[in-house]
RNA sequence: GGAACGAUGGCAGAGUGGCCAAAUGCAUCCGCCUUGAAAGCGGAAGCCUCGCAAGGGGCCGGGGGUUCAAAUCCCUCUCGUUCCGCCA
């Protein structure tokens, strides 16, 4: 959520700072909002004022009881109700009006960075690094797409996963599902160094999904169990990030780090019969994911840091990618400013976008109630989010499939993927 | 799934209708002492919210109720702990 304060102190600032996203209705939104609150700052100055009284009346009441004044001590008892009978009429107004208000917050996005480009959509968005590692021409043997290899070498079995679990489930086998764990380890132990591994639930409470922005809005994007009240998580930044809710971490211990290798469930509502063949869009698929929880004046620095050590691990896959920045008008709706990397997938012949990386200002720490305390100063202040994918397996796993065909037909092994193979160098041709 | 007991400030933990925003301890901050630190001594300090301020309102797991007045009484939900059952 974005501070109501703000939208109070500068309400054009606010807008537009949104108007850069390129969402009409969002502006309407904002109206709504402001208009709200005006309402309710009105009625809850009203509502504290004859709170205010019967509060007073009621201490009376005490000391003339204990006065022996009955006579008096009836009168206050009567006044007291009467202004209580309508302290609960504004007081049922007052929450009708703050719970709309809340309401329309919820689904308020997050105000751009000043530096995020300006731009209407997914098109827009510049390219700020590369190509790297790119060839100057793929092999006729690079341009085979990675289902056909995947199915011919026998390491991927889509059609029993679909047997198993219906469409857009996808299995990988053999040294294939050997790869896929290993580019998970790889993730994790490049990011060891500063970050604490966590092995968080998958499945969590709605407040859970809300925190970070996944609901109300996009509640038919995720796989739900209605019956427990609990919703499969679609990337392991909805668990990390609501492992500090509520708490008031010290400064001293920020940027408090942590990283999660998880499954991740999406149900892709309005992408279907789109990138049905191979791994490009699954329900179900493995992601190392990093996260930061820090300070204000931390987190550009930071920002930097995520997706340098997310660049780092495609680079040491030796993928051919590049970084593009997200623009206001592709931004998600907790996002403050974004970096995607794309790998190149000859077979394909398509870039996939294997990782993206974002600042979340104080977005959704607030949603969590994430603060920090600075030690010898009063009062708290709210914490900002920052996550990236370290590592999301099918698409990488694709492009390695891909890039690392061999004129054979086998696919040979990424160097920085070795240890984690069980000494096999190469997926060799049936 | 059954039973019992719980949920109070950053943490631990008192408090069973008004003088309770809440004792006490730890942690924190300021001062004294010390070359410096620790210990000791004295003091400050909960959080949210409206307000320039003075000051007001709210918050004792969530929601509802009783009452002039609720941390305290009633209802309900959630979560936790322990025991039993089941189970990887």
């Amino acid at each position: 959520m974005i501070d109501v304060r703000l939208l109070r102190n500068d309400p054009e600032g606010v807008r537009r700072a949104l108007a850069r996203r390129a969402k009409p209705e969002l502006l309407e939104q904002l109206d709504i909002a402001s208009s709200l609150d005006d309402r309710l700052r009105v009625i809850t100055l009203e509502r504290d004022d004859l709170r205010r009284q019967v509060n007073e009346l009621s201490k009376q009441v005490g000391a003339l009881r204990k006065a022996g004044d009955v006579a008096a001590s009836e009168a206050a008892m009567e006044a007291s109700r009467e202004l209580g009978e309508r302290e609960r009429s504004l007081a049922g107004e007052s929450d009708d009006l703050s719970a709309s208000l809340h309401d329309v917050m919820l689904r308020i996005t997050n105000i751009p960075h000043p530096d995020s480009p300006d731009g209407a959509g997914e098109h827009d968005n510049p390219v700020v690094k590369g190509p790297v590692n790119m060839p100057a021409t793929f092999a006729d043997h690079q341009r085979v797409p990675h289902w056909e290899t995947g199915t011919a070498l026998g390491i991927l079995d889509n059609e029993r996963a679909t047997k198993i679990s219906g469409a857009m489930f996808t299995m990988q086998r053999g040294l294939g599902a050997t790869m896929a764990r290993a580019l998970c380890q790889l993730a994790l132990d490049r990011n060891a160094d500063a970050f604490e591994e966590v092995r968080p639930p998958t499945l969590v409470s709605t407040a859970t999904l809300t925190a970070t922005g996944h609901l109300p809005k996009f509640a038919d994007d995720a796989f739900a169990i209605e019956r427990d009240g609990l919703w499969a998580i679609p990337t392991a930044e909805v668990p990390l990030t609501s492992l500090y809710a509520g708490e008031i971490l010290d400064e001293p211990d920020m940027p408090a780090r942590v990283m999660a290798h998880t499954s991740c469930f999406r149900r892709e509502a309005g992408s279907a019969g789109r990138d049905t063949r191979g791994m490009l869009r699954t329900h179900e698929f493995d992601k190392v994911e990093i996260l930061a929880v820090a300070l204000p004046d931390q987190a550009a620095a930071m920002l930097d840091e995520l997706v340098t050590r997310c660049e780092g691990t495609i680079a040491a896959l030796g993928l051919p990618y590049r970084i593009i920045e997200i623009c206001t008008g592709d931004l998600g709706q907790s996002h403050h400013r974004s970096f995607d990397i794309e790998v190149y997938a000859p077979g394909c012949d398509r870039w996939l976008e294997v990782s993206s990386v974002s600042w979340f200002s104080d977005y959704q720490a607030r949603r969590a109630d994430i603060r920090f305390r600075r030690p010898g100063q009063k009062g708290t202040e709210i914490a900002h989010t920052l996550n990236g994918s370290a590592l999301a397996v099918p698409r990488v796993w694709a492009a390695i499939v891909e890039n690392y065909r061999q004129a054979d037909g086998s696919v040979r092994i990424p160097d920085a993927l070795l240890p984690y193979m069980r000494g096999a160098t190469v997926i060799p041709a049936q």
